[in-house]
DNA sequence: AACTCGGGGGC
DNA sequence: GCCCCAGAGTT
């Protein structure tokens, strides 16, 4: 009995026929080949290697018999050349030990130098059609979302979960299919940024759509600590005074103090956070660019703070509304981040530090 | 479980 | 600048 997400995955993937240049092959060894050099590899940039490779190896024989020179040689620009060498070398285990012929079994497959989990069980499904799901970035991202799971895909019990409900998933008389069309899916629907939720085949049945947690799926441990904001502020100088202002959202740093701030989603450079300042009208029409203060950073538990700090002379006339005018002398008075504490100090302003 | 291995593209 | 990409090997 097929799985229904297996069938809306499988007649997505036949309605949406991708044009990868290995799927012209059926052998194991030319899924080997694809698959070892798509290995942290987009589409785009694999494709040419894998050309060149069955073109210079067509079989196993000839990559055997190959200098590992040559072999690194057509390798080069690709990246992680281990995969390069691991290539030769089991290219020779398999000419001596095997006579050339590919094992049928993930387990035997995996022995391979070279040849995880996911390649082992990419290689059996496709070339032996062999039931098991292979779990990569992509079908980790599908499933995640699909089921809403927040088990972190990098940790051994995240691997193990999402390796038993893709193997529950799939229809064992066609796990090659079913994997192909769970990692074109990924890669053309199911995205990393803004997934196409609204052409989704399976929108109705995707708990993190409707939990509306698609954004924050897949977890990994370690990404969970470190999402990165970029700061800009601005330290406005009129003689001796400031502005500042109150952090009263429900966010980071509620109820201290700050300067002028525009967040931006990346970082900026000068021109720009200045275009943005004076869109903001937190410039006048006419003022001094005295510094700007850069590699500033701050590491929470689970953001990295950017920050970047521009100091402007403005002249007598202007005035910030919404903003408290203060003497610069003064404001060590007044509760501020600790990056912004450690940058006035720094500047010889605000020592009745009490935190 | 954490670290290391790369180059490229997207934002 | 950091994430992500048809991950795997080593410590």
């Amino acid at each position: 009995m097929n799985h229904p997400i297996a069938n809306h995955l499988i007649h997505w993937h036949e309605a949406h026929p991708r044009a990868l240049v290995w799927k012209q092959y059926s052998d194991a060894y030319s899924i080997w080949l694809s698959e070892i050099i798509m290995q942290q590899t987009r589409v785009e940039q694999g494709s040419a290697y894998f050309e060149a490779f069955k073109n210079a190896f067509p079989t196993v024989f000839d990559l055997a018999k190959a200098p590992l020179d040559e072999v690194i040689r057509l390798w080069e620009g690709l990246g992680y050349y281990s995969r390069a060498r691991n290539l030769h070398l089991t290219a020779q285990v398999l000419v001596k030990d095997y006579q050339g012929v590919f094992p049928k079994t993930p387990n035997e497959i995996q022995q391979l130098k070279g040849i995880g989990p996911y390649t082992a069980a990419a290689i059996a499904s496709f070339a032996f059609n062999y039931p098991i799901a292979a779990i990569d970035g992509n079908a980790y991202r599908v499933l995640s979302r699909l089921f809403d799971i927040d088990t972190p895909i990098d940790s051994s019990s995240g691997r193990k979960q999402f390796q038993e409900l893709g193997n529950s998933l799939l229809d064992p008389a066609k796990s090659g299919t079913f994997n192909q069309a769970l990692m074109n899916f990924g890669a053309l629907v199911c995205t990393p940024k803004k997934p196409k939720c609204n052409d989704c085949v399976l929108q109705q049945q995707c708990l993190s759509f409707s939990n509306q947690t698609t954004d924050s799926r897949p977890v990994k441990s370690k990404s969970l600590k470190k999402t990165p904001r970029y700061f800009n502020y601005f330290f406005l100088q009129q003689g001796k005074d400031t502005w500042i202002g109150e952090r009263k959202s429900a966010d980071i740093w509620q109820n201290l103090y700050e300067f002028p701030l525009i967040e931006t989603s990346r970082p900026l450079d000068l021109d720009s956070l200045v275009e943005q300042a004076q869109a903001k009208n937190f410039l006048p029409a006419e003022f001094t660019i005295k510094k700007l203060h850069t590699d500033l950073k701050q590491i929470l538990s689970h953001r990295i703070i950017y920050t970047k700090i521009v100091e402007i002379e403005v002249p007598k006339a202007f005035s910030l509304p919404h903003f408290q005018k203060t003497a610069i002398q003064a404001i060590g008075s007044q509760p501020f981040p600790r990056i912004l504490k450690k940058f006035l100090t720094q500047q010889g302003i605000s020592a009745n530090s009490n935190q």
